[in-house]
DNA sequence: GCAAATTAATGATTTATTCAAG
DNA sequence: CTTGAATAAATCATTAATTTGC
């Protein structure tokens, strides 16, 4: 019976200060908020599969802003995310039909292999690669704005509809791209990381 | 064509100062030295099967003395021994043979439900609570020997120390949500926060 | 209306498979 | 060929929805 005596769950207190507010929040896991959540969605929907070290970061810092937030969140999101959007679809058709709706813009195809592997490796401590990203797509992602926004909410409210407002607000431009489509544009729309 | 646009293991050139010798070593792959490997192997064969974040650190460190190394290095090399020892096993006996024998002591048993899960990831960010781990299987391993060598070494040690320390810093505060510490690999790539 | 019980979603780990460097 | 590195699949575990009985 469970004896196994090994506390699981320390779950004890945090600060887990979701803006500010509450403090003692439970540390079980990551509950993501809708902003988090819709933020992540419109990453993957723009074609983000497999963020790198540095977009990881940058994303969780965004969300960051939204409410508590790690980086392996981010990082867990994405690989779930992904491979429940897969499973879906196989389960969807039963044949197996080779959906190449990955999109994913970090992926190279192997011509004769069939695509394993990918993402950079990140390294901690060492940078081994200083490959720079050329693309700057960027720009398509107004997340400058996002920031700015950011920066006249920072002492108050907490309040979240303001903050959705903002960030909708900030998006929208972005939302025109990737919104429904089935198909991304891939390129570089991630490449702003 | 595997131009994909995104490079994606973009290996350069790093200052992999193997003991502060030779620099602009390639990147490419952690080349064990013999050292290193015995004293994983007697890990292993000590029953040592996934090391706890701590664990790998304090393994990493002693490592690095003897030749260049990452954490993730220990962590991959666990991972990989152990599942490639299990594969050799599988290959040999046909019947499920029960491999009971990792003695592996970060590990519960499953009683009625099968608990694994382990180690959250660390995040600097947040601290969950501090449920020290009960386990200190490290004993078991004569660290401190080398660790005392070490410390004759340390003066002259590398720029290498820093950044783990850095890193150990920051996964300090990680503390265990949860009994046993695992540690994916993602902590690793994440860490460099 | 509400809270315990049950189910559905999904966050977090572990394991298996694969690629490629040496 | 060996094995480090990395991802994807499978699995576990927890939280939110929801159902149900009162």
């Amino acid at each position: 019976m469970s004896s196994g005596g090994s506390t699981i769950k320390g779950r004890g207190l945090c600060n887990n200060n979701n803006g500010g507010g509450t403090a003692g929040t439970k540390c079980g896991r990551w509950n993501p908020t809708v902003e988090q959540v819709k933020l992540l969605t419109d990453l993957f929907k723009a074609g983000l599969r497999t963020p790198s070290t540095d977009q990881i970061q940058k994303i969780s810092m965004e969300l960051s802003f939204y409410g508590k937030i790690e980086s392996k969140n981010v990082f867990y999101w994405f690989q779930n995310h992904k491979a429940r959007e897969r499973q879906k679809r196989r389960r969807i058709s039963t044949v197996d039909f080779d959906h190449r709706q990955d999109t994913d813009l970090s992926r190279p195809h192997r011509d004769n292999i069939r695509r394993r592997h990918q993402s950079p490796p990140k390294d901690i401590f060492e940078v081994c690669n200083v490959e720079e990203k050329v693309i700057e797509t960027l720009q398509l992602f107004p997340l400058s704005k996002v920031e700015r926004v950011r920066a006249n909410f920072t002492a108050a409210s907490h309040n979240e509809y303001t903050r959705e407002q903002a960030y909708t607000t900030a998006f929208s431009t972005f939302s025109t791209c990737g919104a429904e489509m089935e198909h991304p544009p891939l390129d570089l729309r991630l490449s702003f990381l």
